[in-house]
DNA sequence: CACACGAACTGTAACGATATAGTCCGAACG
DNA sequence: CGTTCGGACTATATCGTTACAGTTCGTGTG
C-alpha cells in the first residue's frame, strides 16, 4: 500500500541498507548511489515511516515540558513554540503542571512519569538549586528559564537583568524622569523579580542616575488585577511618575488599566514597557512595548540541545544565554 | 532494560500470544491464565510499548482536527479537551487550521496532508454539502458541529435550535420580556446563526408570544468589538430591551462591555445569556449565564466513533446531536 | 471405541526501519 | 606479483507487538 524503504532499494537496484544511509547521510555510499536513491526517493514519494524507525531506535518521540502552570499565557506561549518547532521534527510535546512547587516539579520528575518521554524540557520555577543537583534521572533533561542551577544540565537562560535594563533605558531615552518598577522586589536575590529589578537600578546608575527607593512598587501577586489596584491608587499618590516598567506583561496589562482608572493617557502622560512579549500584547491598543526575551532563539536552542543529547548522552553540557530585544509599539513615545 | 511481553509471558508460564490476548480481551484465554498473566503485569509493572503496537497496526496514533481557524476560543477549548480524551489511550492531536474557507477545507483534506492520520474531526464551517459529499478519501473522516450533511459520513452534531430555545426559554422564565438576539440572522436557513435564530423564535411562540421582528440584531462579524458596539448603540435606542441572548459566548462578551457602555446593570436592568461555555464566561463578573452545546458529550462521541471507523471501515455511519443544557451564572436572575 | 469438534493455547512471520558484521573489489605498496 | 587496505555496498538480526495458522487435548456423539 504506502511506500517503503524495500520499494525505493528495488528501485533504485541498492539494497536496504544503502537506502537507509543515504537518507540518514550515514558514510558508505557512492556519489552515483546517492543520487540514484535519491531520485528513486523523488519519484516514488517515499517518506520514512516514523514509528518503525522509533521502534528501531527505543525512541517514543515525545517530548515532556514541565510548567508550574498551564493557565498563564506566558507557558501556553511557549508551549505552542516548542510544540511547533517539535512538529517539523514529526514529534509532539506532552505539558505537565507541576503546580508551582518544588514537590509539584519533583512528583513529574519521578521515574515512571519520564519513562515515556525521550527527554524533558523543566522551567526551574520555584525549584531551588540543591532540588535540582539531587535529581537523577534516566530521561535528557534541558533546564529553561532562570539562572543559578547546577552545570550539569544543558540550560537555556533568560537575560533578565539585561532585558530590565533594556525596557528602563528606553524609558528614560523617551523622556521619562521618573520610572516606577512595578512588581520588583529586593527580596531573594536568585528571583526573577530581584534580577529585573536590579536591571532597573542598573539602568539608572548607567545615566547617571539614583533609582529613588520607593521606586519598587512591589505585588503581592503578578496578576492583571492585583497590579490594576495598586498601579491605580499609587498614581493617584505620586501624580510625578510619568514610566512604568512592568515585570512581567501580566502586569503591564494590569497597570495599563490602573493607569486609565487613574485618568493617565498612554502613552502621553504616562510611558510603559512590560516583560514577556506575550503575543496578546500586540492587540491591546496602543500596543504594548516590550521586551523580548528571545523566545524563538530560546526555543531553538533547546531543541538543539535536546536533540544532541539524545544522539549521545556523554556530551558536555552547554549553558546558553538568550538576547533580550526591545519591541516598540504604542505605550512608549519613541 | 524495560519490560516486554516477552518478560511477561516468562514469568507467567504462557506463550508471547496468549499474554497479548488477555492483555487486549481477546478470546482464547482461559479464566485462571488471564488472572497469572494479570498477575504477572502488575507484579513486573509491564506496559505495553504503543510504537511497536502501532508499527505492527500500521498506525500512527495521530488524530487530525481541522477547525477553520486556531485563534477563536471555541476551536482552542474544543482542541484542548478532545486532545485530553486521546491522551487517555497514548494518542496525539495535531490541529490544522483551513482558513474558514472551503478552498482552504479542501486543501487541508489533500490525501499527503492525512496520509500522517489515523483520523480525521473535520469542523464543517464555510463548507457546503457538495463540497463534503464530494470528499474521497483513504483515512476515516468524523464530521463536527453543524447540520446538514451528506449521511455518509460519521458526524457529531450540535443541537443549535434546542440550545437557542432553552436559552430563550430561561430568559423568558426570569422575567425578561423584550428579549433580543445578537448575531442572529434569517439569510441562509442552513448557517448556525440562521437556526439558532429559529430556536429564539421557536421559544417565543411556545410561551404565545410573537417574536418583533426587529429583536434579530444583526453583526457583521461575531466578534467581541463588533457586538460591543452595536449593542451600545442600540440599547441607548431601545430603553424597553431587558434581555439579550447573544448566539455565541464571544458576543456575549461583547454584549456585556456595550450593556455597561450603554449604562445598563446586569442582571439588574438587563439579562443575557450565552452560548457556547467557554471557560472564560466563569472568570468574567459575575459569571456568564450560557448554553453549554455538550463538549464533552461531543468529544466523548467522537472519539467512539473514530475508534470503530478505524477498527471497522465497513459499520454503517451515525449521526449523532449532542445534547444542550443550560449553565447558569450570575447575568440572569434566576 | 473411533471420530469430530471446539476451547485453550502456541509458533512463526510479519510491520518498516537500523546496527552490526560482514563481503567484494580495485588500488597501493614492497 | 602477492598482499594489504579501505571504500562501497549487502545480509542478517533485531526492536516489541499482533495476525494467522497451527497444535493439543478433553468432551460429546453415533
Amino acid at each position: 500500500m504506502t511506500i517503503t524503504m524495500r520499494d525505493v532499494a528495488q528501485a533504485s537496484g541498492v539494497s536496504l541498507m544503502t537506502v537507509s544511509n543515504v537518507i540518514n547521510g550515514q558514510p558508505g555510499a557512492g556519489a552515483q548511489t546517492r543520487v540514484r536513491v535519491m531520485e528513486a526517493v523523488e519519484r516514488l514519494g517515499y517518506e520514512v515511516n516514523l514509528t518503525a524507525r522509533r521502534l528501531r531506535k527505543g525512541l517514543t518521540g515525545n517530548i515532556g515540558l514541565i510548567v508550574p502552570r498551564f493557565d498563564h499565557p506566558y507557558f501556553g506561549e511557549l508551549a505552542a513554540r516548542l510544540a511547533t518547532a517539535l512538529a517539523e521534527t514529526g514529534r509532539h510535546l506532552s505539558v505537565e503542571q507541576s503546580g508551582a512547587s518544588a514537590e509539584g516539579e519533583l512528583a513529574a520528575l519521578s521515574h515512571a512519569r519520564l519513562a515515556t518521554y525521550d527527554a524533558v524540557l523543566l522551567n526551574v520555577v520555584g525549584l531551588r538549586y540543591e532540588d535540582v543537583d539531587n535529581l537523577r534521572t534516566s530521561v535528557p533533561v534541558v533546564l529553561l528559564g532562570e539562572q543559578g542551577m547546577p552545570v550539569r544540565f544543558d540550560h537555556v537562560r533568560l537575560d533578565n537583568e539585561a532585558g530590565a535594563r533594556l525596557a528602563t533605558v528606553h524609558l528614560l531615552g523617551c523622556g521619562a524622569r521618573n520610572v516606577l518598577i512595578v512588581g520588583g522586589s529586593h527580596e531573594d536575590q536568585q528571583s526573577m523579580q530581584a534580577i529585573r529589578t536590579k536591571g532597573w537600578e542598573r539602568a539608572h546608575t548607567d545615566a547617571g542616575l539614583t533609582p529613588s527607593p520607593d521606586g519598587v512598587l512591589r505585588l503581592p501577586e503578578l496578576e492583571v488585577a492585583c497590579a490594576r489596584e495598586l498601579v491605580r491608587e499609587r498614581l493617584l499618590r505620586s501624580p510625578d511618575v510619568d514610566g512604568i516598567f512592568a515585570v512581567t506583561d501580566q502586569v503591564a496589562f494590569g497597570a495599563m488599566a490602573g493607569a486609565r482608572d487613574a485618568g493617565r493617557r498612554i502613552p502621553e502622560d504616562l510611558q510603559l514597557v512590560g516583560f514577556d512579549n506575550l503575543s496578546f500584547g500586540e492587540h491591546v491598543p496602543p500596543g504594548l512595548t516590550t521586551i523580548d526575551p528571545g523566545h524563538d532563539w530560546m526555543v531553538e536552542h533547546a531543541v538543539r540541545l535536546i536533540d544532541q543529547r539524545i544522539e549521545d548522552r556523554d556530551v558536555a553540557p552547554q549553558q546558553l544565554t538568550s538576547p533580550s530585544t526591545l519591541v516598540v509599539r504604542g505605550t512608549t513615545r519613541c
